[in-house]
RNA sequence: GCGCCCGUAGCUCAGUUGGAUAGAGCAACGGAUUUCUAAUCCGUAGGUCGCAGGUUCGAAUCCUGCCGGGCGCGCCA
């Protein structure tokens, strides 16, 4: 089913084209701003009669007199300078309302897109073996929903989680797990706890920090001399990872990890050294760059050790099932499957940085391998490089970028692209797109690709900064959506204490994630946001809870309506005309006519807060029809037509909100 | 220094890419419940869209310059 606002424009573009004798006229239909204007606005005509020298109100009356509207509205009025206002004529909404309830298919009116195009998003993007945290949100739920939404509309979505599994990170997996090693024949099993708590207390005290950090190489320095192979210790250690309590492993190692990093930043600067081996060589090398030291060593392949990589394997799955569990409380379709991690790429880097120097794109800066991307300039005013190979080798997230886009346009056969990450690298994806088109790499049989940075701003705490604990920390994804849960839960025990625990429990975690999911969606993305619980979670006004009461409403009417003698089901199979006579009913039923303008403008611009913004007018006019308009009590001739309004809000409630922004429905609350 | 983003009601935010008298929610004030769920509905009040110019039939939106805030800018991701 065609949109009524594709109609007009496609009928008034052609009585304009006509008038004026030349083809591109542009209708401009848009939603009216005010309903005193009607329905639906043409803003075309005062373009064109610029264009033409004319008067705009002359036109606008040669334009109207060629046109045929008659199916759909009543007769247009021309107003101010030459807007030409268009209102829907009754009978008109009601067919399509009668259309979309005879269709099965659950489409809800909304025509799936004339070209399907294959679309892998890069969404969410956790690193392992850290927590998922507030930074984490917004690119999961977005993406998620961006993807749900291109869906619906016909397109073959790819879901891409490109999770920070190599690099660096590497490194430190296997020197916490060491440490826990160390931590396990000390008998102290918890040591690095300890000093962790240690390294920040001292923090501000230079003396005592690196006395603390001098102890600890020397323990460290002993562990290492011990067992320098780790063939004694940690390799047993290592295989026996799989076998321990993987719920207490987690936690040991986030603390672990964290350990490892906070000492590698106290150890910045401070010259200490320590020995290890290198290919049998004794060497000091300094001590915080032991763990870029244990990953170069992998990157560069020679000294792979089956162990170390199991046991990176380990923390990563651990990693995997903690996001899974975080995916699955926020109602995110993501699965393993749809993980490719930067370590994926590992082995088609060497090509990327090979092919592009190749190709003469690529030159030598400072020793580090760079594409300089025409009108991008440093600090200096000189050109900015694209780093692809750093001096010492290694390879960069660039990199890893230039081989996922690869990957992506050739074997995943993307036509689009759709990176969804915050707004501070909107640079870098300007750079890799640049490099991209020089390298020709965003085409596929001649075609171009289109790559798209969806940006999003940050998630703000009530001081305005971004949002943290009270120490500073990043805020635990889980740990907030458990809040938020709790919250709910209080406010469904003040509401309806009757109810039975277990659905309690569902409305609370359907309202609390609901809430928090929805006040992002509600957002401009490119905006910066306040969380707070206490405004998300008063459950008044422009809510999640405000249309899940809608919903939950128009449930307990279908409850009554057995006993009442209704069969909903039976009327509206039977049901042959509509009467939209009162005011609430019309305008619940011109909104509901809408849907699929809402989808259409929030898919072309990536914009969730298109469809909230629907469906939160959707619940206020059907709150307002249900306060005018009984439906079970309503005279026999006009309940048929209450019965199909009420299912049709429902489904695009629950349609809208549960199957596009995977906030969940109840049937209660 | 350069680049990107932002500044809209007391507070939190929309404003579909230049359309008409700038909209919501919260907070404030007034009203509605013998009711299919009041987590609701109806109403009142509240704005020099940071400031100053410019572009045009028309500017919160586009251009210029200020003021204020955030972010980014050669080997982190």
């Amino acid at each position: 089913m065609k949109t009524v606002i594709d109609v007009l424009e496609e009928r008034i573009g052609a009585a304009m084209a006509a008038v004026a004798g030349t083809d591109d006229c542009a209708a401009i239909v848009r939603p009216t701003a005010d309903a005193r204007f009607g329905d639906y606005q043409a803003n075309g005509v005062m373009a064109l009669a610029k264009r033409l020298k004319t008067n705009p109100r002359k036109l606008a009356e040669q334009v109207v007199e060629r046109l045929d509207v008659s199916d759909v509205c009543e007769t247009p009025e021309i107003a101010g300078p030459g807007f030409i206002n268009l209102r829907l004529k009754p009978d008109c909404v009601a067919q399509q309302l009668l259309r979309i309830n005879a269709d099965g298919s659950g489409r809800l009116g909304v025509e799936p897109a004339a070209k399907p195009r294959n679309t892998v998003v890069d969404f969410s993007s956790p690193n392992i073996a850290k927590e998922m945290h507030v930074g984490h949100l917004r690119s999961t739920i977005l993406g998620d929903a961006i993807c749900r939404v291109l869906e619906f509309l016909g397109h073959p979505v790819i879901r891409q989680n490109h999770i920070g599994d190599w690099g660096t990170q590497f490194g430190r997996v296997i020197l916490g797990l060491w440490h826990m090693c160390m931590a396990d024949k000390h008998g102290e099993p918890l040591y690095y706890r300890t000093e962790l708590d240690e390294l920040r207390r001292v923090a501000g005290s230079s003396e005592d920090l690196r006395s603390l950090c001098t102890r600890i190489r020397d323990r460290h320095e002993n562990d290492w001399s011990d067992d320098p192979t780790g063939e004694q210790r940690f390799a047993p250690f290592l295989e026996g990872l799989g076998k321990r309590d993987v719920e207490g492993l987690w936690e040991q190692f986030l603390c672990v990890y964290q350990y490892v990093n906070a000492l590698e930043d106290a150890l910045a600067g401070m010259g200490l050294t320590i020995r290890t081996i290198n290919r049998g060589q004794e060497e000091a090398i300094p001590y915080e760059s032991l763990s870029r030291r244990i990953t170069f060593m992998l990157q560069e392949g020679g000294t792979t050790n089956e162990q170390e990589r199991d046991a990176w394997q380990f923390i990563r799955k651990l990693t995997l099932e903690h996001c899974g569990g975080i995916y699955e409380k926020l109602g995110v379709r993501l699965a393993d499957a749809d993980v490719r991690g930067e370590s994926f790429y590992n082995d088609k880097l060497p090509a990327v940085v090979g092919d592009l120097q190749a190709s003469g794109l690529a030159a030598e800066s400072d020793g580090a391998a760079c594409v300089f991307p025409p009108g991008f300039k440093n600090k200096e005013g000189q050109p900015l490089p694209f780093i692809i190979r750093k001096s010492d080798g290694a390879f960069l997230y660039a990199t890893t970028d230039l081989a996922a886009l690869r990957y992506r346009v050739n074997e995943l056969k993307a036509d689009r692209v759709v990176y969804v990450t915050d707004a501070r690298q909107i640079q870098h994806f300007q750079m890799l797109f640049a490099v991209a088109d020089m390298a020709g790499w965003d085409r596929r049989d001649g075609e171009k690709v289109e790559l798209v940075h969806v940006t999003f701003g940050s998630v703000l705490g009530e001081d305005g900064r971004p949002l943290k604990t009270r120490s500073g920390e990043n805020v635990k994804l889980k740990e907030l959506l458990d809040e938020a849960v709790e919250r709910a839960k209080a406010v469904v025990e003040e509401k309806n204490p009757d109810l039975p625990p277990d659905r309690k429990a569902e409305i609370a975690t359907a309202v609390g994630i609901g809430a928090v999911k929805y006040a992002d969606y509600a957002n401009n993305r490119t905006s910066d946001y306040v969380f707070s619980f206490d405004k998300m979670l008063a459950m008044d006004g422009n809510t999640a809870p405000y249309m899940q009461y809608a919903y939950a409403r128009i449930k307990s009417i279908e409850r009554k309506a057995e006993s009442k003698g209704v069969h909903i089901q039976e009327e509206l199979h039977n049901i042959a005309s509509l009467d939209l006579s009162e005011p609430s009913e019309l305008d619940l039923g011109k909104h509901l006519a809408r849907y699929g303008e809402a989808i259409e403008s929030a898919a072309a611009d990536y914009r969730p807060n298109y469809l909230t913004a629907y469906l939160y007018e959707l619940a206020q006019k059907f709150s307002a029809f249900y306060t005018n308009c009984p439906v079970l009590d309503a005279p026999r001739e006009k309940r048929p037509t209450r019965l199909l309004l009420c299912d049709l809000t429902a489904r695009t409630i629950r349609h809208g909100l549960s199957e596009l922004l995977g906030i969940a429905v109840v049937d209660q609350m």
